[in-house]
RNA sequence: GGCGCCUUGGCGGAGUGGUUACGCACCGGUCUGCAAAACCGUUUACACGGGUUCGAAUCCCGUAGGUGCCUCCA
């Protein structure tokens, strides 16, 4: 069994191997943390979740950091807004009131919070930009000892002409890049590809994060110069100093491949004379109502909006699965609604392990078939991370199952692959469908009596006891069978 | 202006040359004391125009539509 993924450094498909045996190094970009999450940004997380546990279903240990970009992330034209070039944190905190250090703990919290709910593996680190200002200055002295820097008003710029391999990542055409230019550069920049690794703070604004900057950094002495890091420093200086030079795999969106990823490579290998990372995953982006997910629109829906219209974070993380991160999705409630049924069918599926009937006969086929599952689940996420497949051998296996009472054997054998499935997609499907309590039991046992003695009365009494509940009843040629009421 | 991606049935969504994946929805049927569920079945497909091939949703070219990133900063 081998799992192969989609690497963008090579844009093909590869078998993965790691540098060590079965040890992976994993980091993956997390969020800015200037306000709430919404479904398109929680689609990356679900999809790297998947990641993870596809990779320790093939036995590997995963180590993974992902960072909180608290500091530094700056604005740019497209988020419509009419003042850019600002500090998302600064914008933030101007917006609440707060300081953009009570802001970036808030909504940090919130997505720690949002990671349970979608009941995503917690990475061993999770790294606060604003805790490796050390580590970034550190890079930034590294590569100005090795004169890939130059310094300019605003701050202390990478020189991506110095990296002769820069435009390969992205497949850039810097020429064009600088010729399609609209808008005037920053004068002082060599290449319109360069980029901040620090920053100076502006002499007319107090900003909430800032940090001294180390003289020997300064051409010119200066001392007490304040400054914060550079967006892309930031992930170099924490993936490096957790993970070592050379990461096994580097996650992140697709919009990131052109500038964000380029420069990490770009100033993380300029320092170590190393490959940065050997595997390159993007995920696509989600589309929300048919276009892409905007503020103005609206259509940024956020958990909160969603549990407001009825709709859990597993009905989510099931409308995701049924999709495949490197193609566009669409979000519309429609299709939520569509992910949530299926979820509710699986989960009376799940029911059923904890309903025996003895006089049904074992089905070896049945048997096989469940059995068989479990890999073909496996085989279908080491296939890219081809979830939609996985879904599909879930829904035919659990067919066989005819949902009707199981033999005690099958009830074994449904529950392996129930574990299979919460292993590898984190549904949840075994926590989330507890067994009933002994008193409905005897309830359901007490209107089979009743309808043996044709009291449709007290039968049709105890049925709805139960759907009060949230348990119903039906009735099969082996007896009675409950679920879950939606 | 530069670079890229996409177009499968009502809605999603797999499928890289040769048995209408699958899910959700809809309709019909079976079963049932009733109901529900379940099961069975039907109906809607591969944007358009060419080409390659014995054979294309799948490969090539073109057209149309959609969409993303970049274009100060990042």
């Amino acid at each position: 069994m081998s799992l192969k993924l989609h690497n963008t450094l090579t844009k093909s498909l590869e078998e993965f191997t790691p540098q060590n045996d079965n040890q992976v190094s994993l980091y993956t970009c997390g969020p800015t943390v200037y306000n709430y999450l919404h479904v398109g940004n929680w689609a990356a997380y679900i999809y790297w979740d998947t990641l993870v546990r596809t990779l320790i279903a093939n036995d590997y240990n995963v180590e993974r950091v992902m960072n909180i970009t608290d500091v530094g992330h700056l604005t740019g034209e497209n988020e419509g807004d009419a003042d850019t070039g600002e500090d998302k944190m600064q914008k933030g905190a101007r917006r609440e009131g707060k300081t953009a250090w009570d802001v970036a703990e808030f909504y940090g919290d919130d997505f720690l919070k949002g990671m349970k709910r979608l009941n995503l593996i917690t990475p061993q680190h999770i790294t606060k930009a604003t805790e490796y200002i050390p580590q970034q200055l550190d890079l930034v002295r590294a590569l100005k000892e090795k004169g890939f820097t130059y310094q300019i008003d605003d701050g202390i710029y990478f020189d991506t002409s110095k990296f002769p391999t820069y435009a390969d990542f992205a497949g850039l055409d810097l020429d064009a890049l600088r010729a399609g230019a609209r808008v005037e550069m920053n004068q002082q920049k060599r290449n319109v590809s360069d980029f901040a690794l620090w920053k100076f703070s502006p002499a007319d604004e107090q900003r909430d994060m800032e940090w001294e900057t180390p003289s020997n950094l300064i051409d010119n002495d200066e001392v007490g110069k304040m400054g914060f890091p550079g967006w892309h420093l930031e992930c170099s200086a924490m993936a490096m100093s957790i993970l070592g030079e050379t990461l096994d795999i580097h996650t992140g969106g697709i919009d990131h491949i052109p500038v964000h990823h380029t420069n990490e490579i770009a100033q993380s290998e300029s320092v170590t004379g190393k490959r940065f990372s050997n595997f390159w995953i993007h995920n696509n982006h989600l589309k929300s109502g048919g276009t892409k997910i905007s503020k103005s629109l609206g259509n940024g829906y956020t958990l909160d909006d969603l549990e407001e219209r009825g709709y859990t974070p597993f009905d989510y993380r099931m409308f995701i699965l049924q999709g495949h991160y490197s193609n566009e999705g669409n979000f519309t409630f429609e299709n939520l609604t569509a992910a949530k049924n299926r979820l509710h069918h699986w989960r009376n599926i799940a029911a059923l392990r904890h309903q025996t009937h003895d006089t049904i006969e074992s089905d070896s086929d049945k048997e096989v078939s469940l059995r068989a599952a479990s890999q073909a689940i496996i085989e279908a996420l080491n296939d890219n991370l081809n979830t939609p497949e996985a879904l599909r051998v879930i829904d035919e296996s659990f067919a066989r199952v005819e949902n009707q009472p199981l033999t005690a054997i099958h009830q074994q054998s449904l529950n392996d692959l129930l574990e299979t499935i919460d292993d590898t997609l984190g549904l949840q499907l075994r926590d989330s469908t507890p067994d009933i309590t002994d008193e409905q039991k005897q309830t359901i046992l007490e209107r089979q009596q009743a309808r043996e003695n044709k009291d449709w009365a007290l039968s049709d009494k105890l049925r709805d006891e139960l759907a009060d509940e949230g348990i119903a009843v039906r009735d099969t040629t082996h007896g009675s069978v409950w679920e879950y009421l939606s």
